[in-house]
DNA sequence: GCTCACAAACTTGTATACAAGCTGGAAAGC
DNA sequence: GCTTTCCAGCTTGTATACAAGTTTGTGAGC
């Protein structure tokens, strides 16, 4: 609607969607609207739409910060998820042949780009079939919520996942799927809330947001030889939010 | 967050809930500054939030309205409001005796109100147990959907519907909350399905909004007499948008 | 009397200016 | 050397000015 500023609130939740942007990150409303090439003006606008959506928060003159979910509000977005989608999938009473053709499609990318090792689309391809279900089944409406929701669950892994378990969603994925095929809606509602229970589990809700893990990441690939202790150990005075400049 | 702009967003939001705006209604910025004591910036700020809650658009140079969803935005907004319903009865496991206490009171004060007649608190009630519901067995992040999701639907219900049925409708939410007492949540998720279905049902989504609802409304209870056709009968130039001024 | 064209008033769109507050670093004091 | 205080710079918060477009009322022409 409005060109621009549509413009950068999409850029900025595709980027989250992609992963290419770590929870905290900060975005500064002139940096930005010099990359865009317009006013601090419509940058507002585009960032107080995507605090609306929940996926940026503003701090009160500091600046807007991708948000970092608490370990609460991951619960929270994970059983919204789950409500959402096994009841979209208990909802249906059957399902087009294009669609299921289509799924299937997306979890042959997802398997392709697994093997290649495409680490940077593949987070994004795994959300993206839960978006994709919901554009195929549900509606407009339906799929902008869960788009909002899977930019959340992104961010939310980024910062609890230890481990990440892409070949493991993506078998689940097809599981469904193969569930919709035989016409077993109950089970493949069934599939999707164990998947989505078996990625919630994945987590390490109880470690805190690690606010040093850009700075970990930074010093990791070892400017300095033979130091690889899981904690810093010298005297950090918390720089709290700040990641990115 | 923002004091006052959050303060503007809320009260039109509940306005609306509360059926006390109409769809259509424009919203001038000027105005609503005046009215809130603040300038246009954060008017703005307010309505373009709810642009993004899905409540107001903006016409290009024209002002904001409150929306007046089209028959197909209807059904999307029933469906999905299907899906994450009775995917929320069928995801809880079992009802704390303290929700199922506090449902009974609400159903208690919605009877209440139709009983008393009270008409412009009845329709904020109905959409209300459904609110309660959400925060009652789900978390904030569904409540605010589902909140934005009545709002919609509410707004739908004041195009759409010939005849109100509160009554029918409160008897529905004591079934609900029956079955949820009985431990029952598949057949109160059948039950909740089979609601939202009426509702949606008992609109006549085949009449396209009336563009001139509100100025018949203003003509209707009878300035002159004895006139009562259902269409006026002079050429009218077709004022599309606006209602109250 | 009716239609059409034009202009004035009004409304939003966007940028910019200035105010308010936070952060970080330098300098002073211990 | 260490801590504390204060100031300069930077960032957001809010208002205002002006640009661009829409609507409506007026008046000329038929």
């Amino acid at each position: 609607m409005n060109p621009a500023s549509a413009n950068i609130e999409e850029a900025i939740l595709s980027a989250i969607l992609a992963g290419r942007i770590n929870p905290g990150t900060r975005l500064g409303e002139q940096k930005l609207a010099d990359l865009f090439g317009v006013s601090r003006t419509r940058v507002r606008e585009a960032m107080m739409r995507l605090e609306t959506r929940g996926v940026v928060q503003v701090s009160a003159r500091r600046g807007w910060f991708v948000v970092e979910p608490s370990a609460e509000e991951a619960r929270e977005a994970f059983q919204t998820r789950r409500v959402i989608e096994t009841g979209l999938l208990q909802t249906v009473r059957e399902v087009p042949p294009a669609v299921l053709e289509s799924l299937r499609e997306h979890v042959a990318i997802e398997r392709a780009a697994i093997e290649t090792g495409d680490v940077s689309s593949r987070a994004c391809l795994l959300g993206d079939f839960h978006i994709h279900l919901a554009d195929a089944l549900g509606n407009r409406l339906l799929t902008e919520i869960i788009r909002d929701l899977t930019a959340r669950t992104t961010l939310i892994s980024m910062l609890y996942q230890p481990t990440e378990k892409a070949e493991e969603s993506s078998h689940d994925h097809e599981d469904i799927v193969a569930a919709m095929e035989a016409g077993d809606l109950a089970r493949a509602a069934r599939l999707m809330d164990e998947h989505i229970g078996k990625v919630e589990a994945g987590l390490d809700l109880t470690a805190k947001p690690d606010p040093l893990a850009g700075l970990r990441e930074l010093l990791s690939p070892s400017t300095f030889a033979g130091n690889a202790p899981s904690v810093p150990h010298h005297h950090t005075p918390a720089p709290s939010f700040e990641k990115k400049d």
